[in-house]
DNA sequence: GAGAATATTGAACAGCGTTCAAGGGTGCTC
DNA sequence: GAGCACCCTTGAACGCTGTTCAATATTCTC
């Protein structure tokens, strides 16, 4: 029944999601999907390849900016996360700051999220959507383009480095082995402060 | 003549220096050292330890916040970094401003620094010196404790995550593979940006 | 059915981190 | 000097890793 790029892509992200990207080798992609290693590289280039195309359906759960409409959300999305204040409509407080949100939340919802990002981003940035809509948003709320890139840049930086943070002490906590204390979750809110904080100076809004 | 764990880390130091992280292995260590793989495992745990030394030793370049002082500095510190101001003696702009730069002229002070205090910094936080100073000096300032940690945090972040950056894309034009453009190099600016665009965000000058 | 294109195997290459029984040295004591 | 204990290293192995490639199987086209 042929192989395909496809099923090989969904065994990946399944280890990914049940096992982390520690188990996410192409020897037990192989095995998982009752094949030889060397099979996969007729379909795949190689792992950093596949992992690219992990990286970039992981964020394919961030929903595009605001642009007015209330259609059905393609996931979920956050949740737990927001304070519901003025909950009205278009324009429901910073955009900037919502994908952001969004953002962290599509890293979460796969293990090890922030770190696959991380590596995809590393080799190729630009090359992931949802990070350069970063960038297009801070110019449409009046920044330079060189401040905007500068300013999605640190974003990034943030998020990436916020959630992978959360993420690797989730995974230490799986394996047992923590430091006893420590264990306080108040993630939600250190992920808002960064992130407020960037935008603060950056000029928009929030913290002052 | 008896191998010695400061041989085992200078000798790693070395390979690290000169030839990045990914050629640091315990067998290419201990060939360095004229030695079999396992004489290496008397004087040091694992891998992951001595990682971690290393990164404490890139950081222990780092010079300490100045307390009024001016003798010679540990290491030559920055240099092309700085813009000449108003360079007068103790209090001479932000303190933080000025470990952020610091911290970065360690990290690039050896190849791939930023990834191995990363590793270092997921595995065992708080661990190091210079990046609990960081929330010291934030403290210092005026904010509170949960905002200074937090706000370390996400400085932290940015730094590491500028300088990774930074050291994945010097790799990658050594490696000969980069896109055609994408060359220039103000590196330096986007650093300021970042670093100035949070200490502005936590309310400490720069950046309006 | 012949041939071409596509897809998979099986084996190998060259590495990796880590463990451990066995043994070589060195210095101390009796 | 003999025996002993301790420190340190070897050599070999275990079980992994990503990747390549000739040979072969499968499927599609004519």
């Amino acid at each position: 029944m042929a192989l395909t790029r496809r099923q090989i892509e969904d065994a990946a992200m399944e280890i990914l999601r049940s096992y982390g990207l520690a188990d996410l080798s192409m020897r037990r992609l192989a095995r998982d999907l009752g094949v030889q290693p060397g099979a996969l590289y007729w379909h795949v280039k190689n792992k950093q390849e596949l992992l690219g195309v992990l990286a970039g359906q992981i964020l394919a759960a961030v929903p595009e900016p605001d642009a007015g409409r209330f259609d059905g959300p393609d996931e979920q999305a956050s949740g737990a996360v927001e304070t519901p204040d003025a909950g009205s409509s278009r324009d429901g407080r910073e955009p900037v700051r919502q994908l952001a949100l969004d953002i962290r939340s599509a890293l979460l919802s796969v293990r090890d999220g922030a770190d696959v990002v991380s590596l995809a981003q590393a080799m190729t940035p630009e090359a992931l959507p949802a990070i350069s809509t970063l960038r297009r948003l801070l110019e449409r709320r009046g920044l330079s383009a060189q401040h905007a890139a500068w300013g999605a840049r640190t974003l990034t930086h943030c998020i990436l480095g916020s959630v992978a943070e959360e993420q690797t002490h989730a995974d230490l906590a799986a394996a047992g082995l923590l430091p006893e204390a420590a264990e306080r979750n108040n993630d939600d809110e250190a992920f808002l402060f960064g992130v407020d904080t960037v935008l603060a100076g950056l000029g928009l809004a929030a913290r002052a």
